[in-house]
DNA sequence: GTGAAATAATGAACACCGTTCATTAGCTTT
DNA sequence: AAAGCTAATGAACGGTGTTCATTATTTCAC
């Protein structure tokens, strides 16, 4: 039956040129500006269309959602062949800051809206798709303090949200526009003081 | 004159009356929820009427978030009490959390939504809402360095950013559901974790 | 008090939005 | 070639932000 294999790799493939089409109406445009209509008009489908692929806009941007974090793995994989576990989690940190800045529609879809928590509800589906970054985090502190590299006293869950905190609550607080009350060099230099504020939380040696 | 006075007063109760009723919109439907048209229904006046007190919904949106700025910065006033600088931003850092978990759409109002900051950069304004907060925050700090009790080598402007990232983001990722692996406890007790590492950031035996 | 001027409120209109669905067009299979 | 199936369409519905000519109300001068 080549009919059925070739069908579903054509529906594929619209599945993916739709989903090419919003992203790029959405770094054009925004979160606001992205409509069913506009990526309709982008990819030369009718608006209708787009229902036979997608159930409805929020399916749709959760789909964005996820190949954002596709993405943003694809970045982090490599660093996890950083020996040092307090080097590994400072390149982490910066790759995420980094990242978030370059990419700020990227960071938007993954972190600021709403809706694809409330689409994954919908679906009955879990959240997997960051876990893993959670537990490669996790799994970072709790080599270093099982090595001895780390304070003892270190609670790996507790000290991965507060990493984690760190950095997004920057990336977030910069990309909102929030920080505007310092210069581009005080800005830096905070993010620069807090990858050492980090050493100092995580090495045992004081 | 008095029927000028009189018309001000009219006009400014008129403004107050549909900023309340675009908040209990948003309170009860949400950011996307809320449009002119439910604010105009909610204080019975036509669609219309709201344009000659707002310029656009976007000035709207903006009061609403200097309107939390301002619930947000009573609650913050009194802190300024505590003697200890280090109890101090503690406390601070206590209250954001409490209060963002506690008022959703108000934190949603103040850092999530773009839409302010783009509707004051058009009116030409500065964004002197939050400004006296980080002001706060960084002579919180100052002042524990100058008196001694923290460490010497802290950059008030570079310290405050971190402290504000940490409670910035660890609010922000509980609000999205972002830390949905964490069981109720293990996400009560990082937050009291993150406080005990502030400590260890700030003080200066250790 | 009454007419004129100024002000405030209206709601219809426009262009857009998400979503649905009867209809059409194209391809597959017999 | 005809029938059946599937994919794409675009009109339609109710919603949105925003504008503006029209109406209603209030104020002021006489």
């Amino acid at each position: 039956m080549p009919t059925t294999t070739r069908r579903e790799r054509e529906r594929a493939d619209l599945t993916q040129l739709i989903l090419d089409g919003a992203r790029r109406v959405f770094e054009r445009d925004g979160h606001d500006g992205l409509s069913i209509r506009k990526v309709a008009r982008e990819i030369e489908y009718s608006p209708g269309t787009i229902y036979l692929y997608y159930k409805d806009k929020d399916a749709l941007v959760l789909a964005l959602h996820e190949d954002a974090f596709t993405r943003k793995a694809q970045l982090f994989a490599p660093l996890m062949q950083v020996e040092d576990p307090q080097e590994r989690l400072i390149a982490m940190g910066r790759s995420y800051i980094k990242h978030a800045l370059a990419n700020p529609s990227d960071f938007h879809l993954m972190f600021v809206d709403g809706c694809p928590m409330q689409a994954l509800r919908d679906a009955g589906q879990e959240w997997h798709t960051s876990n893993g970054a959670f537990q490669m985090l996790r799994a970072t502190i709790a080599e270093g303090v099982d090595t001895g590299g780390f304070r003892q006293n270190i609670n790996p869950d507790s000290m991965a949200v507060i990493l984690w905190s760190m950095v997004h609550g920057c990336s977030m607080l910069i990309l909102s526009e929030r920080l505007g009350m310092l210069s581009d060099e005080s800005r830096q230099r905070a993010i620069d003081d807090m990858f050492a504020q980090m050493r100092v939380l995580l090495a045992a040696n004081n």
